[in-house]
DNA sequence: AGTTCCATGTCGCGG
DNA sequence: CCGCGACGTGGAACT
């Protein structure tokens, strides 16, 4: 990797047009030619960048960067204060724990947590257009289409309509409501899933984790 | 912003659980103490980051980075290969031209441009689901829902669906029709579009600038 | 290559 | 401060 911190002027035209007037700033150029734009303060995004693959050319005081995607970076460089490299090796990659899929798991262990009395048909049922997330049966008997989502926003109500509308069609499961779970249903969502008569729940992460343990010190 | 690079071991626990096994990595701090960890590959994200404000405690070989909103890194550093401080001064910041909201104000001003005779009724039109990029009435009187967007994707009919349904609803403006605008439709976009009774339009950024700037000419 | 969908999304604006 | 939607969204999984 690369390291440049330097008096620069930037210009960016692709999917937008960009520019950087000047001022001192941080390049990073990666092992793959990805090349990183960061200002003193801010969050983690960069202010201007270009993935990889790209193609760096490098004249005296202007860097010209292309990556075969209508896409042009320009560097003008006024005064280098820094410029270094260091080998790194690969990364051995990151490891995560606790995003939806964990939630999804951890409801299809406790569907009681959804509404009493639900029982699990089966996680990722397949539909055409994807599979859902939860299919399970109420206390009444009658199927129930599940989707998990850790933010409960209006696309995730979509979602749902989509797979109830297809599901719908299925004579053995017909008919099929839907419930949308998460940490937290926006009011937005709300509004759409009610308009649609589809219900919503939400869901403690930590108290299902807790009782996640719970189950499994009982065995 | 402070530079370092290190073969360490990092863990993040907040929002998920994430592990970093040993490697050489980049370490960023920033002047607003926002921190960030980089592999030598990889596009702009970083592997870890914690965004400010927050509050860093350094001990031998042992950082920990906390930041009031239950989230904690621990960095374990094993051997440090670079550490300097280098002071960049704030940023005047980025400008950008050409997204969205940029071809949403054409638009405003030049309805004619997605179709002839049309006018506006209003910009940001409020439902219950949201706003309506732009409110227009045709030729014949009628009423347009217009929503505007860079690229045509899907996405978009469905928001621009969600909103006729509403206002279709109001006695006053029914019926309402839609059109969906955008630099490029998606094949998939149009395909969905016509289905749903939906006219869609192409316009270039580059023509209605031009033709904002003529008509700031006139004035 | 194209589509779908998650993300520690982040960012910015408006109420 | 919260809600909401755009973003040069990025990135991965699957077709």
């Amino acid at each position: 990797m690369r390291i440049v911190v330097a008096d620069c002027t930037v210009n960016y035209a692709g999917r937008l047009s960009a520019h950087l007037p000047r001022a001192t700033r941080l390049i990073l150029i990666k092992a793959d030619g990805s090349l990183l734009i960061h200002a003193e303060a801010g969050a983690y995004k960069p202010l201007n960048w270009m993935n990889a693959p790209n193609h760096l050319v490098e004249e005296e005081g202007r860097w010209f960067v292309t990556n075969g995607r209508q896409e042009e970076l320009t560097i003008d460089l006024h005064e280098v204060h820094l410029d270094t490299a260091i080998e790194m090796g690969e990364d051995p990659g990151i490891q995560k724990d606790g995003v939806e899929l964990e939630l999804q798991r951890l409801l299809a262990e406790q569907p009681g947590a959804i509404e009493e009395g639900m029982t699990l048909i089966r996680r990722e049922y397949p539909t055409p257009i994807g599979p859902v997330d939860l299919l399970c049966r109420d206390a009444e008997g009658e199927t129930v289409a599940v989707e998990v989502k850790r933010r409960g926003e209006i696309d995730g109500v979509e979602q749902l309509t989509r797979y109830l509308d297809f599901l719908n069609r299925d004579e053995r499961l017909a008919p099929v409501r839907g419930i949308y779970v998460a940490q937290a249903v926006k009011p937005q969502a709300r509004t759409l899933a009610t308009d649609r008569e589809i219900a919503w729940a939400e869901v403690d992460y930590e108290t299902l984790r807790g009782a996640d343990s719970d189950i499994l010190r009982l065995f």
